[in-house]
DNA sequence: TGTAGGTATGAATCCGACT
DNA sequence: AAGTCGGATTCATACCTAC
């Protein structure tokens, strides 16, 4: 019941559509340099019937003209949110070479339960990256405004030697860039820089895994900056949406090699 | 075996040389407006190797000039910390006023734990504020910078009406600001503008707690913001400085008042 | 082309109404 | 009564429209 489609035919970026539990097994083990993912929170409200919501009821204006589709896999509790993370992290780490990077989003309240998570996967937990909002959040009143969102770092087994990761530079430990709304296909899709950013440490050629492709940001980075890219999203249509994204990615003369 | 001094000696700030553990129960309940502090982190390296080097060694180049005095308290494990920290935020929160504010400092590794303590404690969790050190934060070659730290803030209850805080206003959700080391007393000490905006909240006239009050940035703070303010201190050289900072805080006028 | 002014938006949260 | 539901609200910024 899952599609794969080598979207260049030539391997350099494979988008498989399915939930990763079943595709993740099917990959090849110690071939992944880094994974950089962007799962459901599964987040919202402090009480359990602010969850239930729709991601769209939860998180947007009920008069809001700009309305994204509803995406699944995003009322879990917090318990079967931990258990669900470990898994398919465990399954992550396994497909990990020495050293790979993980970077995975969370909000604040879901920070805890998915830094247990990727230590129970198997990775190393090694920092926590603020994604500065900036104004473009929502203010409370009477209150701090939740503006941040944070990228958990973590590495399989040590740092390791220079050559398995990009230039040995320093790399700023914070992101500061507002949401742009009008750029925005996905609800909860992260600025390009940004992910290109993050994908900074992997050496050049390497491979970069991202179980929650959603609308495929992360592979139009990893393509850009000339790295692989294996890609998974359980919705058929922001599955499409990914492909045509990717595919527009790839600087012309690359895309010609495979023109008739 | 405790000390209290009341420095202004009209209880505007009391400071109390001991454990927090000892002093908090003597205090009275629901007085409190506003917990502001900066417990031990108690975090140190990935192994535990590591965690029992004193936070000298483990935070200070050894040819640094500034040598800091050890401070107590930072080599408990995560499990300890843990109880301790629920403890001391159970205490803190039976003095709590409805919907007084909580903020604590922690640092990324301990994060979850201090989230947990805070639950655990009794105190609704409200988010987290990040403070960015921007490039005073050593760089780390080949990896994302540790720079920010924490502020993990939190109620008494709900937010509670608008007459129990000051002004509702919106507030920023973060913080940016360079350690300036040359200020620095103590070695964890936070700039004196960071805990006025943290004391934001605050009504004026209303009363913070700081459990541990090291060098005394937090009384300094509500003193100037005309504030009340109660400070805890186990180390008796930490506890002279903090008088002394304290009793400079004032505006001239209100120290005349106790001049001979 | 440039500027000014109006409007839509945000990985929320609060709170009243209802079951 | 605890639980559930859904509309109202916050404001800096980006975007759009008018002149």
């Amino acid at each position: 019941m899952t599609e794969r489609v080598d979207i260049f035919g030539d391997g350099r970026a494979v988008i498989y559509q399915g939930d990763c539990l079943e595709i993740l097994p099917t990959l090849a083990p110690g071939s992944v340099n880094a994974v950089v993912t962007d799962p459901p929170y599964n987040s919202g409200g402090l009480f359990r019937s602010d969850r239930v919501r729709t991601t769209r009821d939860k998180y947007q204006h009920t008069d809001t003209a700009r309305l994204h589709a509803n995406f699944s896999g995003d009322n879990r509790d917090q318990r079967s949110f931990l258990a669900w993370a470990m898994v398919w992290l465990g399954m992550s780490q396994q497909l990990a070479a020495p050293a790979a990077m993980l970077a995975m989003f969370s909000d604040w309240r879901q920070l805890p339960l998915a830094t247990d998570a990727v230590q129970g996967g198997g990775w190393i937990w090694r920092g926590i990256i603020p994604w500065n909002k900036t104004e473009s959040a929502r203010p409370q009143r009477g209150w701090f405004r939740s503006q941040c969102e944070y990228i958990i770092t973590a590495t399989n087994g040590t740092l390791g030697k220079e050559q398995d990761r990009e230039a040995a530079m320093c790399l700023a430990g914070m992101w500061s860039e507002p949401i742009k709304a009008s750029e925005k296909v996905h609800s909860t899709e992260k600025p390009l820089d940004l992910m290109k950013w993050l994908c900074g440490p992997v050496r050049s050629g390497g491979l970069i895994l991202d179980p929650f492709m959603g609308s495929g940001t992360t592979g139009v980075a990893a393509v850009q900056l000339g790295r692989k890219f294996i890609g998974i999203e359980i919705d058929p249509g922001y599955f499409k949406i990914a492909h045509r994204r990717i595919l527009d990615a790839a600087p012309l003369f690359t895309q010609r090699t495979n023109d008739p």
